[in-house]
RNA sequence: GGCAAGGUAGCUCAGUUGGUUAGAGCACACGACUCAUAAUCGUGGGGUCGGGGGUUCGAGUCCCCCCCUCGCCA
């Protein structure tokens, strides 16, 4: 038995998050969670929203809400979704917690006193009228370059030619409209990660085995051009862990916040603090190798924008530190899932979100085909007909389909409970032989975090059911050996409760009414397959399950096309 | 423009250090079965592995050039 940290890049606060961002990230870091708790490990999975930051204020404004309490409303929502999608956090927090505050600040007085941090004074674009600096995105005016008169204060939409604010012909304030601006000088606090940088790339280097997306973006930034920059960790907002605290090692800082960036990886660290005040477990035992976290394998699951943070940025900060955090073995990340055609949008409203899609069906169809088609080697496109044909075919023919023809086959023959009679042959031999070598390639592929590779072997060991079934015909056999069929079905009905086991870190719904319908709560994983196609024993009663899998219909998918093909309101 | 990742059957994807007739699922066709959510099982057709050169006895797999998609950076 191991221990295994685990965090999903935590969402970021404003609004509900689409089915791309969730099969980045926290749904295969569920997927891993529950496999490996199903093995026995000792788990703790952590994820949390991300609260600070410009978006968060300008969304609450829009709300009417102040920021805090938009946040609290809105952590809520999420984790109501998280939890219909099955999420099986062990905490799920928030960046704005004490916890996160006091942590963030002591992570940049640590590194402060490390010597990583140093002051910069520059000028930034100040809107009177909002009496706020704004970031260079909340900037428009006319682009210099091809005169788009609403080109961005970072780059133009039209023409894509990146700008300074200063450029800008007409420059106003997207927050106010105000084009009462100017520049004013201020100072932030910059990590020195320039000087991380041997450090950084020696680590990198070390880990052979992540996946070429992570290790390729990594080094990326770290070579590209003049190599890994020092990145400003403070900004000029009200929302956010404060610079100017007690013991701080620099003055001058009032009114500033740390950059997002700067505390939001932080919380994965307070995340188990706030999980620990909640539950009285031992946080440190899973983040300070000086108290018990040397043994723990930390995995990271992300999409590939996030890697950059959690590569160079937050590997910096706990090694600046020079103190005994425990620094991640594993990033898993994602590329990027599209949407018929184009992309998912968050700000554009395209595609379908997490509400909308529990609200069309269970989420198992949705874990189901999301981590079957896992943007793992390249990005990978949303389809309305793949996502029926997929599920359709795999839920409800293979998997779904095999539980009914049993149990109804069986309570006709022979009635609800598990018959007696018969003996096993060279055909259950066969079986039993397929499904453990198949079982030992899945166990392989979700260790692996191969999550395609793992889908679909699961699918081949549901087939494998139905293929000793059809070559079975316990519906023919029956008339003239009913012991012979009895000892069919009945290692039938087990192979239900098997597959309600290995299944249920993908599709943890099904598996649980599987299991009810069996009438059984045998968790047990099938590390022996011959002895666990007996758990069920003679005599023992089950009840006829409702369907599994509705079948996804035409008329559905269609209205579900056009129901999808503009903006979210 | 620079860099990275992709471009393999109609669709979604596998293809180890180059080695026999390039694989899987879906879709399609045919057959079997009739217990089951018109489900299942079997068989088959279908690919000049983005394009062009080159290295090699032999390349999807290595080298060079070009094209396309996507991302990061400038």
């Amino acid at each position: 038995m191991a221990r295994h940290l685990i965090t999903s890049a935590i969402p970021y606060i404003n609004g509900i998050k689409h089915l791309g961002n969730l099969v980045g990230s926290q749904l295969p870091a569920d997927l891993y969670a529950r496999y490996l708790r199903a093995r026995g490990h000792e788990v703790l999975f952590l994820c949390a929203t991300d609260e600070h930051g410009t978006p968060a204020e300008l969304a609450a404004a829009k709300a009417g809400k102040p920021v805090d309490a938009y946040c609290a409303e809105m952590h809520a929502v999420q984790a109501e979704i998280a939890q219909g999608f099955s999420l099986s956090f062990d905490h799920f927090g928030r960046s704005s917690s004490a916890q996160n505050r006091v942590l963030t600040q002591a992570f940049a007085a640590r590194l402060a006193d490390q010597g990583l941090i140093r002051e910069v004074t520059e000028k930034q674009m100040y809107s009177v009228a909002d009496g706020r600096f704004l970031p260079d995105r909340y900037i428009e005016g006319t682009c210099p370059n091809c005169g788009f008169d609403s080109a961005r204060g970072d780059q133009c939409d039209n023409c894509t030619k990146q700008l300074d604010p200063v450029d800008l012909i007409n420059p106003r304030s997207t927050v106010s409209g105000s084009t009462e601006l100017e520049l004013r000088e201020t100072k932030h606090l910059y990590l020195r990660q320039s000087e991380m940088k041997g450090a950084l790339a020696e680590w990198i280097e070390g880990k052979q085995d992540w996946p070429i997306l992570t290790t390729s973006i990594a080094k990326k930034w770290l070579n590209d051009g003049d190599g890994l920059q020092d990145r400003g960790i403070t900004r000029d907002l009200s929302w956010g862990v404060p610079v100017q605290f007690e013991g701080a090692p620099w003055a001058g800082m009032d009114g500033k916040v740390f950059y997002v960036w700067f505390d939001a990886p932080i919380e994965y660290i307070a995340c188990a603090q706030e999980w620990a005040a909640a539950t009285g477990g031992d946080w440190e035992r899973w983040w300070r190798t000086d108290k018990g976290a040397e043994d723990v394998t930390y995995t990271q699951f992300m999409g590939k924008d996030n890697v950059p943070f959690h590569t160079l940025s937050f590997p910096a900060t706990i090694l600046g530190s020079n103190e005994p955090w425990k620094l991640v073995d594993y990033i898993k990340s994602f590329n990027y899932l599209n949407y018929d055609g184009g992309q998912f949008s968050t700000s554009r409203g395209r595609g379908v979100f997490m509400d909308q899609a529990l609200s069309l069906l269970p989420a198992d169809y949705w874990r189901w085909w999301l981590l079957s088609h896992a943007p793992e080697s390249s990005d990978a496109e949303f389809t309305w007909e793949n996502f029926q044909q997929s599920t359709n075919k795999d839920l409800a023919d293979v998997l779904g389909n095999l539980v009914s023809r049993v149990t109804k086959f069986c309570n006709a023959k022979f009635g609800a409970v598990v018959p007696d009679g018969g003996a096993w042959g060279a055909a259950e031999e066969a079986l039993i032989a397929e499904v453990e070598g198949r079982l030992v390639a899945y166990s392989t592929h979700m260790e692996a975090m191969e999550v395609r590779k793992a889908a679909i072997e699961l699918r081949s060991i549901w087939v494998a059911g139905n293929e000793y079934l059809q070559a079975s015909a316990p519906w023919t056999v029956v008339k003239t050996d009913p012991a012979q069929a009895a000892a069919q079905i009945r290692l039938a009905l087990n192979l239900i409760r098997v597959y309600a086991v290995i299944s249920q870190p993908f599709i943890p719904t099904a598996a649980a009414s599987m299991m009810t319908g069996m009438r059984t709560d045998d968790w047990t994983w099938p590390d022996d397959v011959r002895s666990a196609l007996t758990a069920l024993p003679v005599g023992h009663a089950f009840d006829v399950p409702e369907v599994l899998f509705a079948k996804i219909t035409d008329a559905e998918r269609e209205a579900w096309q056009v129901q999808f093909a503009g903006v979210r309101d």
